[in-house]
DNA sequence: GCGCTCCAATTTGAATGCAAAATTGTAGGA
DNA sequence: TCCTACAATTTTGCATTCAAATTGGAGCGC
């Protein structure tokens, strides 16, 4: 198993939320589960480290990270300011092919919301968003904006939602692919930080912080 | 030494340039240099390589990264980004304390300008521009912002200047203490982005890109 | 009965050793 | 003379091992 792949699964077993935020990281199991040695494993945990998804405490081993309502308010504020960048930089390098692409990708996320599957309406709205940043053309702000918003990906895409946000959400989404067909940078870019803005909201007024015992995965139902 | 420790030594070695760009990092030797095994130096490497200082090719050992001109120029855009974002949000939350160093850090600054001592006045205008992004309050923001002004450091604060860039920048620094203490956040915004892209030029246009036998250290003088 | 101290056991952090892969140097042939 | 194939050497990546620090608990004193 290649290194990067190592890190890839710790990654995916931490936003799952089966290591839940704050608890210890059992670098024994963790091991045979995976079937390597303590020493890859410790190597992935620092990167992980690094990308601010799991603590180390010296001496005292290692803890997925716990987001308080600070840090998710500091995240939501970076990702604002890389999609509002993104979009940008986007409606100056898009191709006509890419907007199509996401054209349709919003019709998808759409007829979701009319049928009331938020699973599936969740995972077209990250697509698009996702697609815009990669049209931006620019694979740094590409990283980052995966590194920030695997952060938050759990409170992001997991709150439940209200009608009336919900329908503002693919309001603003119209709005979004507006901005792209036209290519107005300036006006996409304060959509979407209008956007996440919102989203920010809801998910701090929902008191979604990975406090103790707030199991993010029970609300999906 | 701790973990933290072995990063940060490593990072400066890159920074400095005494691991030129696209060269091979010798293990066993930085090894005995910093008085440590090959494990923690390698848990180091592979935090780096995640921070995009250096590359790691399997099985072929690592090499200090090297950057092309889209590499440098993705870099400053999302830098752009960052301290756009940053600058609007100090001008939110910056006390008036905090202003006033900042004045106080331009006054010094100016006067190097005034002297014509390159080095300092370049040390004096990093200094500011690190001081806004801190006033923003987020440290997850000042985090990107270390470690993407990391890897153009070499190129933003080497590059020498014309009298007349010189001057620009000078008066741009001067905008963006005004706009700052006018508290006007989407003016600093917009005179942060147009002094880096600024600077971006200047560095694209010199060349600047870490190519074979760039040596951006001999420049300075 | 409660709290402190000291010791054992577990766990972390680092060094060493070992197998696999890549690089290099060399010899043989065209 | 140059290219190719092969072997020796070096280097990487990982497992194992070892020392140091922490945690938990038993025993002792108050």
């Amino acid at each position: 198993m290649l290194h990067e792949d190592v890190v890839g699964r710790i990654r995916t077993i931490l936003l799952d939320g089966e290591i839940p935020p704050g608890a210890r990281i059992p670098e024994r199991e963790l091991c045979e589960r995976l079937g390597i040695s303590r020493t890859p494993l410790r190597e992935a945990l620092k990167v992980l480290a690094a990308e601010g998804l799991v603590q180390l405490l010296p001496h005292r081993g290692s803890r997925a990270a716990k987001l308080t309502d600070k840090d998710m308010r500091d995240l939501f504020e970076v990702c604002q300011g890389l999609e509002a960048l993104a979009g940008e930089l986007a409606c100056e390098r898009i191709t006509d092919a890419e907007i199509d692409e996401i054209a349709a990708a919003h019709a998808a996320m759409v007829q979701h919301y009319r049928d009331g599957d938020l699973i599936q309406y969740y995972r077209g709205n990250r697509a698009i968003h996702e697609a815009i940043v990669n049209a931006a053309g620019n694979p740094v702000l590409a990283g980052l904006y995966t590194s920030v918003t695997a952060r938050i990906r759990r409170a992001r895409y997991v709150t439940p939602m209200t009608p009336q946000r919900w329908a503002l959400a693919v309001k603003e989404h119209e709005a979004i692919l507006n901005a792209l067909q036209r290519r107005d940078g300036t006006g996409l870019s304060h959509i979407l930080r209008a956007h996440l803005r919102h989203k920010r909201e809801e998910v701090l007024q929902a008191g979604f912080a990975e406090t103790e015992g707030n199991d993010l995965t029970l609300r999906i139902a």
